[in-house]
DNA sequence: CGTTGTCTTGATTAACCTCAACAGCGGTGG
DNA sequence: CCACCGCTGTTGAGGTTAATCAAGACAACG
């Protein structure tokens, strides 16, 4: 991790990419931006620990992080697949407390930390924050809704064309947001499995895979599978 | 259901078993029940549906309800199983929007309605108000997240031990908030698996099943099959 | 008394996990 | 430069879990 020096101008023009603070002032994300840090982390790097206390929100602007818990047996289960630009944590930090999970960077990553203190203030501020907070969150809960659904009803292949559909949001290409095994692991699935799921897809011409990249031939054979 | 004609003072009484308003003045309580209503509903009756706009807050003050999602191709995913005292659809009444899942009845219920603007509006007399309700927000993200591990890491018996020892809070005779198959589908099993992980359980000595109710003979006993 | 819905039990099947082996790749150090 | 290592990903064989299909017990109810 790197603490870059840097205008309050950039920093603050980083924070005006993530929705929730879009529709600040300029004036208002600069004060934001004054008392908050930006940092850069190298793939791996982790940005916070289960249990530590939430001191900074974590505006992620550019890279991909895995947020994941550690279960009692000391396996892992992964929540969520971050990409930039994106808010995390946000809850713990607003609500005091510790972070429920950790996060770990799948890419070299660019982050705003912003100190608890400084949110609070904004919050005080600006009485809109704590709106956009609640829809955060309440998106968020949303998702894991969406996640419990999949993972109770439907089965692997299912899941993992979902999941490819809604990676693109209408593109063809898409990159894969972490390594092949954390992906399986959030869609609910063994890495060996997940693979298997993958070459059934790519045999039946629906997708190409290479790597982490894969390209989608046959969207409508791909949604086919979602129904049947 | 049948809305029922009843005095400031019961309604606000009722308001007060809820730990969101539990800390609120009596006046402040008083106000808010003058602007909603005190329902009660028989059993199998629905609270709301999904996609209706979210009108009123549900404080549920006596009673069960079962929070589903119906899919695309119609079956149903069980959310939650709510017990008294407890809101219901918080977030979409206080941030606008549709309900993002339906509520029907397992028990008789009684219901205090609190109308979107009557919450609106109490939330700006009262500042305190949105972060109780952000709170319960999260917690509930928390619930789900818990529920997410389970399915993807945990047996079938495993999640019904763990649900059970989550049921009692310590007490060692519980009942089952809903239908064995609504419990079912809320741990992501079938009815019929659900049944044989309860025979399974009995066989060993931990518990023992009469209908809905579940005595727990052998905590420890129960707790080891976590850990297996 | 038939009907309906819930619950249980048994037999079979399919999905997924586990274990194991191996290929590819990047890094490290002799 | 090559040998070695660790890590990721793929593939195969075999085992286990839970879904599915089917039948029947039982209680609630008109």
């Amino acid at each position: 991790m790197k603490t870059l020096q840097s205008c309050l101008a950039v920093t603050a023009r980083y924070l005006a990419t993530l929705p929730t603070f879009a529709k600040l002032t300029e004036d208002d994300r600069k004060l934001l931006a004054s008392e908050s840090y930006l940092k850069s982390y190298d793939k791996g790097e982790c940005l916070f620990q289960m249990d530590e206390p939430a001191s900074h929100l974590v505006c992620l602007v550019r890279g991909s992080v895995r947020v994941y818990r550690v279960l009692p047996d000391g396996k892992e289960k992964v929540i969520h697949l971050v990409r930039a630009p994106a808010l995390i944590a946000e809850a713990p930090t607003f609500l005091g407390g510790a972070y429920p999970s950790s996060a770990v960077c799948t890419t070299d990553c660019l982050v705003v930390a912003i100190p608890r203190k400084a949110l609070l203030g904004a919050a005080t501020r600006l009485p809109e924050l704590p709106w956009r907070m609640m829809a955060e969150l309440f998106s968020r809960l949303r998702e894991l809704t969406r996640s419990l659904e999949a993972h109770s009803q439907q089965s692997g292949v299912v899941r993992v064309a979902s999941f490819l559909i809604g990676l693109g949001h209408g593109k063809s290409a898409v990159d894969l947001p972490a390594a092949k095994k954390d992906v399986a692991n959030y869609l609910g699935l063994r890495a060996e499995s997940f693979s298997r799921a993958l070459s059934a897809l790519q045999k039946t011409g629906a997708i190409e895979v290479t790597d982490r990249q894969i390209l989608i031939v046959d969207r409508d054979q791909l949604e086919q599978v979602l129904v049947e």
